[in-house]
RNA sequence: GGCGGCGUAGCCAAGUGGUUAAGGCAGGGGUCUGCAAAACCCCCAUUCGCCGGUUCGAAUCCGGCCGCCGCCUCCA
């Protein structure tokens, strides 16, 4: 459904003009598209997405129940609900319909009882293209029953957890409501997940203030790990501001807890068979409850990050002392760092990119590091860091250790 | 005007009645290193927007005020 603009005309329509397509395809083009943000954030698809235009029939029917039942009233062609029949209307939202008429800056619709009453379906007239026969003509759903009744269809009455943004609270959530629990006499969701509101370097973002920012373009300058990083890092309703401040501090942070891990996984091939000292033992095993704690209250996903952290420092002491860890050892803290930073969190790549960008990288770098171990076997410091230097200017970054020296790339992840 | 969320160090951000206010970034000092990087150790908020109050005790509870954000509109 497009539904409409504050200028009138459908949010579809116009776009399918603009770009010359059918409405449909311009449905798909941006449903693919923001599919391929989600992909890129490590967000798991959904084992349904449904469509509002393809339920038409369903909201149809329940818009029938809410009629029979008295709860709503038709007006030439449109049908609405009746907050009045619905005592319970404003619990989600805390207001109180009385309260509600105070603010109204817009004359009410003639056609409503009461201004507060809301369309669960509309007449539409020819010229609209998205329409559908009904009981009542031709038409289209109101702007809170797909979600009614998709929701429900999938999932049942009650389901478990509605998530949202809290700007959607009122009125859209709170006719959610109505209609389902109206309708059907039984709670609607058990608990409302509502995230706060995104801001850009403290104002809101917007398309008419020219401040909108828009995933592809971020994931340019910013991993997608980590703007995912970024957003974990602070609680879900708490306000979420985009800055290059912010965001570069989440990128120096989530850089530091790779480094352990892949320092972790790079000395898996070469470790001894051997125990588990009990030390290690008891540091995974606190450290995971402390995490599933934050998590099991109300997400704390910033808490439970302060965690990986915390354990983290256990484990770079380890790496840094004399004696070997086994490789049961590293395997087990391994084990941690993929349960809750991937499969929870999903910050931690189960293997991180290597970013070749030809064949010929990888070898030549290795060439390099080789030509710089002999400078430095020769005392040539100045060469040897001029190599250094100049693949640190490329990207590369080198790291003498006892076990000879590494390279990673600068702010993986990000496209160049 | 009403309803809701937020306001904690230079920055980001947990903590919602009780020992020293998590964690990350930045900064300072040290260890390691040929020098770096990475990592480790130490330091970095007597104080939680402001003002009152309750309490033996408050960032946490109550009242008032200020600020940011959202909603109160046929965007969903």
């Amino acid at each position: 459904m497009g539904h409409l603009l504050d200028t009138g005309e459908d949010r579809v329509l116009k776009r399918a003009k603009l770009e010359r397509l059918e409405p449909m395809e311009i449905v798909e083009k941006y449903t693919r598209s923001y599919f391929e943000d989600m992909d890129a954030l490590n967000v798991q698809r959904p084992d349904i997405s449904p469509r509002a235009s393809g339920h038409i029939p369903e909201q149809i029917e329940l818009v029938k129940i809410l009629l029979e039942k008295g709860y709503a009233y038709e007006v030439n062609g449109s049908v609405y609900f009746e907050v009045a029949k619905f005592p319970e209307y404003g619990k989600l939202s805390g207001r109180r319909v009385e309260e509600l008429l105070k603010g109204v800056r817009i004359e009410p619709n003639p056609e409503k009882k009461h201004p507060a009453d809301f369309a669960l379906w509309k007449r539409a007239e020819p010229e609209h293209i998205m329409r559908w026969p009904s009981p009542w003509g031709w038409g289209y759903p109101g702007w809170h029953i797909e979600c009614s009744v998709m929701s429900t269809k999938y999932l049942g009455q009650p389901f478990d957890i509605h998530g949202g943004g809290m700007d959607n609270i009122f009125p859209h959530h709170e006719c959610e409501i109505a209609q389902s629990e109206a309708a059907y006499g039984v709670q609607f969701v058990r608990y409302w997940m509502h995230n706060n509101m995104v801001t850009v370097e403290g104002t809101k973002m917007s398309k008419s203030l020219g401040n909108a920012i828009y995933l592809k373009d971020l994931f340019k300058r910013y991993a997608p790990l980590t703007v995912r990083f970024f957003i974990l890092n602070s609680h879900y309703r708490s306000p979420l501001d985009f800055s290059d401040e912010a965001l570069s501090a989440a990128e120096k942070g989530l850089e530091r807890l790779w480094n352990t891990v892949r320092e972790v996984r790079d000395r898996i091939p070469f470790a001894e068979t051997g125990p588990v000292p009990d030390e290690v033992k008891e540091a995974i095993e606190k450290h995971k409850a402390d995490f599933l704690t934050a998590m099991d209250d109300d997400f704390n996903t910033a808490q439970a990050l302060g965690v990986l952290f915390d354990f983290s420092k256990s484990v770079n002491t380890w790496l840094a002392r004399e004696e070997a860890l086994s490789k049961e050892t590293l395997m087990a803290i391994d084990g941690l760092y993929r349960e809750l930073g991937n499969a929870i969190l999903g910050i931690i790549p189960d293997e991180f990119p290597q970013e070749v960008r030809g064949e010929l990288e990888v070898p030549l770098i290795q060439l390099l590091i080789e030509l710089r171990q002999e400078f430095r076997q020769a005392k040539e410091w100045d060469k040897a860091d001029r190599i250094r230097e100049r693949l640190q200017e490329l990207g590369i970054i080198l790291e003498d250790t006892p076990q000879g020296t590494r390279w990673r790339r600068v702010r993986q992840g990000v496209k160049a």
